[in-house]
RNA sequence: GUGGCCGUAGCUCAUCUGGUAGAGCACCGGAUUGUGACUCCGGAGGUGGCGGGUUCAAGACCCGUCGGCCACCCCA
């Protein structure tokens, strides 16, 4: 086909599915302002070598699955394929660091994958970020800020969290040796994945799905026993947090996550109603992140949400209805004149009831194809020019819906007791 | 990057073993001269993703390609 499409993976929202859209940003908004975060608004493009610092070389994300390429001046720039380096190097540039800091921000990723159900090249978090704070006393406001988004969201029942520690650097690299070690023993048995990241990434094993190798880790070393004290307390004192405000929680010893970066807490939650990508939000903290980017060592959690999946999940549990066009009025009008006196008229009820959603017919028509479009518009109520209203100087309101199972009879007014009409029609019709 | 399934009107799909495409919904018009929904009648709309091959003949078979879905990988 020769016409030009939407790049493979970039979707466009469609006008059915952003009420859904809106709804979630707007929970999501709503509840991150309460807890007193702050949006910051940050570039979709970033110099490559963020990234790369980051998330980590070897990586899967960068390497193979960043869309980068040579600005015109021959620096190399990366599409974001995720939020919090960005935000860490707009806190570090911006001096936002010297007291703690708690940030949001929206916005689309992009990451060169193929994609599948609840996964696309372009797509949309939700982020917060919390730097300056050390203690797991922020790690369960975090996971409290989104246990309550999902109670509001009513997606709490859909939705598991999973929680996990992965210690500092130190016990990371202990265990990873210790890992490394047992899983040689067995290498023939593990899967072709599994031998490949045996070498640049062994910790990802961990939460391979192949079930043989699944078999094999229930006999390896335990990332919990080589946690460092500290991050052996913390967790504790996680623990103890969420259990005292009633967040329920499974530990998931070979949650490790996917991005370098993480150290102590990590978590996501999870549902089984989406098919493969089960994840909708997932996080850490990152304390080592701030300095490895040249800032004033600062430690940082954060988490990021999938807005694909979140609606996905809001249209798979039915947990929001779907909004319908809530339009009030359907404006008809029939010959020039009368068109030439609703346009006036309909603008003054405009100023008169600012929260009125009215929409004007355009492009002429029969009254009865005018009429029409009014039902199609499931607006409660056609506002009626005609040459006779023109004439009297008056207007026909028509109820459009049955509401307790009769509608009201139309009726014909002076055009100056409109307002008052129509106020009395929409307010005694239940909806 | 790998694998499976799929690609016919705006949408959902049909066309039995190859013989030059159909339904439902949606859309437009009509059935009262100014009144929608229900009903009835009529109408418009498809180079069957694209390219090539086999055949007298292909939407149906074969190959390629692009795209979609799902899964692996990876991740939100």
């Amino acid at each position: 086909m020769s016409n030009i499409r939407a790049i493979r993976g970039m979707n466009d929202i469609l006008p059915g599915d952003t009420p859904y859209w809106q709804h979630l940003e707007r929970s999501v908004s709503g509840v991150l302002a309460s807890y007193g975060y702050a949006e910051i608004r940050l570039p979709v493009v970033e110099q490559t070598e963020l990234f790369k610092r980051s998330i980590g070389e070897v990586t899967d994300i960068v390497e193979k699955e960043m869309y980068t390429f040579d600005d015109r001046n021959g620096e190399s720039l990366t599409l974001r394929p995720e939020g919090t380096a960005g935000c860490v190097r707009a806190a570090i540039q911006q001096g936002l660091l010297g007291v703690p800091q708690r940030l949001w921000y929206a916005g689309p990723m992009f990451r060169y994958e193929r994609p599948q159900k609840g996964r696309q090249r372009q797509f949309h978090q939700i982020g917060a970020e919390a730097f300056g704070v050390a203690t797991p006393d922020m790690d369960a406001e975090l996971i409290l800020l989104t246990a309550r988004l999902w109670a509001r969201l009513g997606i709490a029942d859909s939705v598991e969290l999973q929680l996990n520690s992965i210690g500092n650097l130190a016990a990371r690299q202990a265990y990873r040796a210790a890992l490394v070690t047992y899983l040689e023993q067995h290498e023939q048995a593990l899967d072709e994945d599994s031998q490949r990241r045996l070498h640049s990434n062994p910790l990802r094993i961990l939460d391979s799905k192949n079930p043989d190798t699944q078999a094999l880790l229930d006999s390896a070393p335990d990332l919990a026993d080589y946690l460092d004290d500290e991050s052996r307390d913390d967790f504790v004192r996680l623990r103890e947090l969420l259990d005292a405000a009633g967040v329920s929680y499974v530990i998931n010893p070979r949650l490790v996550r996917g991005l370098d970066y993480y150290n102590k807490t990590v978590f996501e939650w999870v549902t089984d109603r989406l098919g493969a990508q089960g994840t909708v939000c997932a996080g850490g903290r990152y304390d080592g992140l701030v300095q490895q980017l040249g800032g004033k060592s600062t430690p940082g959690v954060g988490f990021a949400m999938g807005m694909e999946r979140l609606v996905l999940l809001l249209q798979e549990t039915g947990a929001l209805s779907a909004v319908d066009a809530n339009l009030d009025a359907y404006v008809v009008s029939v010959g020039s004149d009368a068109q030439r006196a609703a346009l006036a008229q309909v603008e003054q009820l405009r100023s008169g009831m600012p929260g009125l959603n009215m929409l004007q017919h355009t492009g002429g028509g029969s009254f009865k194809s005018q009429l029409k479009k009014a039902d199609k518009s499931a607006a409660r109520v056609a506002l009626i020019w005609g040459e006779d209203e023109v004439a009297a100087g008056t207007v026909t309101l028509k109820p459009l819906r049955e509401s307790d199972g009769e509608r009201q009879a139309q009726q014909t007014v002076p055009v100056e007791q409109l307002q008052a009409v129509l106020t009395a029609v929409l307010a005694s019709d239940t909806q």
